[in-house]
DNA sequence: TCACAACATGAATACTTATTCAGTATTATA
DNA sequence: TATAATACTGAATAAGTATTCATGTTGTGA
């Protein structure tokens, strides 16, 4: 298949390139991938069909290119405000609180990563495993400072992805339908893996 | 929409109708609702395309049907084993581990339950919602009883729903490469739960 | 202001797919 | 074994959609 995204040259032709991309993170957050088709990104963008071609040779290279950028958006977004702070658990507590932050203030992102496992399974694979080995980099260096028990860093990178997920998900779809501040949430989230929820 | 399934009467008809089921559960999962046609379906299942809509309207009741049945499953065995089974700890790690046993036995239902999120949103809201009620209940139990921390319930229960379907996810599509056994695993992960990850 | 590259158009084409339905076969049972 | 109920067929119809391309427009540097 095509991949190749044909990069604009001019004012006009970045401005209808952006125009096609955030067009179609709206339709593909409120409608999905497949349901969305080229006709609904022309039409709700205001250019005519053809237009999309001069850019994306499809739906596909265009889903990649902003699972691509999201990816980039949220990992940078997560360094920059993990970068200042001090020891494991705080780090671990505003990098949850940034994913969830970053979740609530683009929720189509959540979304839209998500779906890549039925768009493509490896790209979800790649996503998450990339994710998680990032994130067991840090942990291990927290090991080695003896902030944190002698744990497997490989799980523990999936149990935290697992609740952050799952926070950022019910907050995102407001299950339970009583959610406050998602600080304070990530808050007592934390405070429970801290101290364990058992007797 | 039409949603009425329209069930068989004789032994022919219940084995055509359960031939459809079965043989769209596995189309679901390899390719996904969504690039699963109803034609792949018939073709797949060795029957004549008009005879799909003997018994279903259309996919999406189709989808529905099998969705039911899976939460019907999996929530009956999860009861069966953590009947049996003494202290609200022990019962949350039986239960994890007939959950991670259930997505191994039948990668096709995790996978085809998390798509409910891209089909109809509402479906996935209630799917997690109910399951997240259902918990809240043993929950609420375990703290009158003294064996818990006086946690969040529902926040509790997401947090267990996350870290099942992500250890989950990582076994299933063995992400990292390395996975062991899933009891071990299922073992680590809620000892983990119980200490704390954090010093 | 000319020439040319980049950008944009949208009707026309070529598929793909859902769904129907008139006809045929099978099965149960009276 | 007649007959009614149920099950099954697959060609035909009807829609919907991706993609192309001949043509037109715009902006810019020489």
């Amino acid at each position: 298949m095509e991949t190749n995204i044909k990069v604009p040259k001019t004012r006009n032709g970045k401005a209808t390139f952006q125009l096609i991309v955030d067009t179609t993170i709206d339709l593909f957050y409120k409608q999905g991938y497949f349901n969305t088709k080229i006709t609904d990104i022309t039409n709700a963008a205001g250019i005519a069909a053809g237009t999309f071609y001069l850019y994306f040779p499809n739906k596909l290279s265009l889903y990649k290119y902003i699972l691509m950028e999201f990816q980039h958006d949220i990992r940078k977004q997560i360094a920059v405000q993990v970068a200042t702070v001090e020891g494991r658990f705080n780090k671990e507590r505003i990098g949850i609180k940034t994913f969830v932050h970053y979740a609530l203030q683009n929720p189509h992102a959540y979304n839209i990563i998500w779906e890549s496992l039925y768009i493509d399974k490896q790209l979800f694979i790649d996503y998450y495993d990339g994710f998680a080995k990032r994130y067991e980099r840090g942990l291990k260096q927290s090991i080695i400072d003896g902030e944190m028990h002698d744990v497997d860093t490989e799980l523990v990178s999936y149990i935290l992805m697992g609740v952050a997920n799952f926070v950022g998900l019910k907050i995102l779809l407001d299950l339970g339908h009583h959610n406050e501040d998602p600080d304070a949430i990530v808050d007592q989230v934390m405070e429970i893996i801290k101290t364990g929820i058992f007797k």
